[in-house]
DNA sequence: CCGGGTTTCCAAAACGTTTTAGTAATCAAT
DNA sequence: ATTGATTACTAAAACGTTTTGGAAACCCGG
């Protein structure tokens, strides 16, 4: 069932069909009326390979991973996808999601760029010069950055306050009289554990503490066992009072090993984490446990594709958006440093 | 750069540039070099939606993910879509992932057929009766399944021998003179579920053992201490001399409470695990000690896409698979009941 | 030099839409 | 009645490919 055969039984033009279809004014009511009804009996769908070479859009956006062994195993990164997935749903794009494991990133990005599938790109785990970026910005296409980088405000971006909830919650734990913490960060390779790091230190010297108050521990690769190892680790020092986790995964985890060295935690050690709302961890049983700083990845995944459809779509301009975090401070500590 | 501004910069026609680049074989040998040289010096990349129109093939295949915040949470997922993913950059497919939460679950898999954006359909956790599976057979549009449902004659599927597979562990505990076994199962709601639970029941028919031989847990979701609630949950019952573990990530989360119990896994309780080989989780400290029956989720969702590229493509037959499993009996277990 | 085969090329149609640039009919105002 | 808008419709071009059905040009044996 093609416009045609619509237009032939009807016995109107196919221009007709197409913009009665498509809301044009210029159709009178009761043969728009016909035409809706026509369609649906049918159930006539344009086909979309046609509309997409007349009008050059596409309504799909790409979004490349890294075959790396590393990506398809972090449940950060399922959780950003189905905020991203929701939020291309919502705007009526579909997600064409690729795995890559070539050296030269930028060759997938060509081959979408050349040959027309896409209107936009989704790019993650940005590092601080990164060639995808240059490419697209070179090219022209509209993309939005989960993270931050170099030229951050030549593009779009969406990204957590890395940098200023690990220095507040820095500050946090100092002012408690914390003054033996374990850090246990992600890999520093990328931006985000970066951007902690440098909040952790920074915190520390605004509030004249040596850098040795904080002993950092880093998970080269989120397995499933890293908070449990490094937890462990941190604990051969049986005078650390807080633990400071990059992550809620690695905070449970962690969890067994505290238990093990006969720890209690709320009360003979401070636990305090970035929760990044994972659905495939279940944080109710340590609500007044841990002190949380939290952010939705999976909002932010829905940023991520609405910002990026709004540019497509409307031409928007760049805009960068840093999502909202909400402390959430446990009854062994005092809060109120924060406020100041 | 068009197919004709090609044709127009070498005067030749656009059906010699069409048929040089494909490879026909009526074209010269030397102007297919000068074509092809003018081609990659342009980057010059043929307008995939101009090619789909005409061609009628996408090369575009559709994964409907249901978005119940139980999905996007689970590491199996994540694990059999990195197979997929390489499976159909292998073929030169591209993946289409979308997210719904209508009820009415048909409606995605009418917009594409209807608008052809898609040539196949990948389709996984199939329910007994699968409403999904009943419209693309009745629309006649390839597909390949992960799992198993009825009519399962009528369509290419890829599974685990879930049912032997368990069976043959029951089998194997219990000749190893277990008679009071945990089995910590997932959601029997899911046919995967469904076929171990049968496994393990028919075993101790067959072994002329009482069903009480066996106790089951279940997890509803594979949340991140679902493991670690159930095991704690069985070890209340001192005499249990082994546990069965539906999936390693539940294992590995069972071990604290096992440490917390005092038991010594491989020694004073046996622990045997279907092994996903999920990159998530690194078993390799647990080798000695679990007794796995081991398949890859990877190489299964590789092999769907392939499957279904080779149904797309050539029209191949629709085919049935079960992946090979293989087992790894721990020192505490005598493996050689397996042999019979 | 003629006919048949092979090699190399091409004009034109087709795919299914959207959009441009109208035209004809109706209506309101002069 | 004539003009000028407004309303309701449409023919045809365009998007960028692939494919069909030839048509020249060449070669070779007789």
């Amino acid at each position: 069932m093609t416009i045609k055969d619509l237009a032939l039984e009807l016995g109107l033009s196919i221009t007709t069909i197409s913009r009665a279809l498509n809301g044009y004014s210029d159709v009178g009511e009761k043969t728009r009326a016909r035409v809706v009804e026509a369609a649906s009996r049918h159930g006539y769908r344009p086909n979309r390979n046609a509309q997409r070479l007349v009008t050059k859009r596409t309504r799909n956006i790409a979004w490349v991973q890294a075959d790396n062994d590393r990506k398809f195993v972090d449940p950060h990164f399922v959780e950003v996808m189905a905020g991203v997935l929701r939020g291309a749903r919502t705007g009526n794009y579909d997600i064409i999601l690729t795995s890559d494991t070539s050296e030269h990133q930028v060759a997938v990005y060509e081959r979408y760029v050349g040959d027309h599938s896409v209107d936009g790109f989704i790019i993650d785990s940005p590092q601080l010069c990164d060639p995808r970026i240059e490419f697209l910005l070179e090219a022209q296409k509209p993309f939005v950055v989960h993270g931050r980088s170099e030229r951050a405000n030549e593009f779009s971006w969406v990204d957590v306050d890395n940098y200023g909830n690990f220095f507040k919650l820095t500050k946090l734990l100092v002012a408690n009289g914390h003054r033996n913490i374990a850090f246990i960060n992600g890999d520093e390779r990328f931006t985000f554990a970066a951007a902690r790091r440098r909040g952790v230190s920074e915190a520390l010297e605004a509030l004249d503490m040596p850098q040795s108050t904080v002993r950092i521990f880093n998970a080269a690769h989120p397995m499933g066992d890293a908070g449990f190892q490094l937890t462990s680790q941190a604990l051969r020092d049986m005078s650390v009072s807080a633990i400071l986790y990059s992550s809620s995964l690695m905070a449970v985890e962690g969890q067994s090993a505290l238990l093990r060295a006969g720890r209690e935690p709320g009360k003979d050690i401070a636990i305090a984490t970035m929760d990044d709302m994972l659905h495939y961890l279940d944080l109710s049983p340590y609500e007044d446990i841990f002190t949380f700083v939290r952010s939705s990845l999976r909002d932010a995944g829905e940023l991520l594709a609405a910002k990026l459809i709004a540019r497509c779509e409307k031409q928007a301009e760049v805009s960068q958006t840093v999502v909202p975090s909400i402390f959430f401070v446990a009854p062994d500590l005092d809060g109120s440093v924060l406020k100041k």
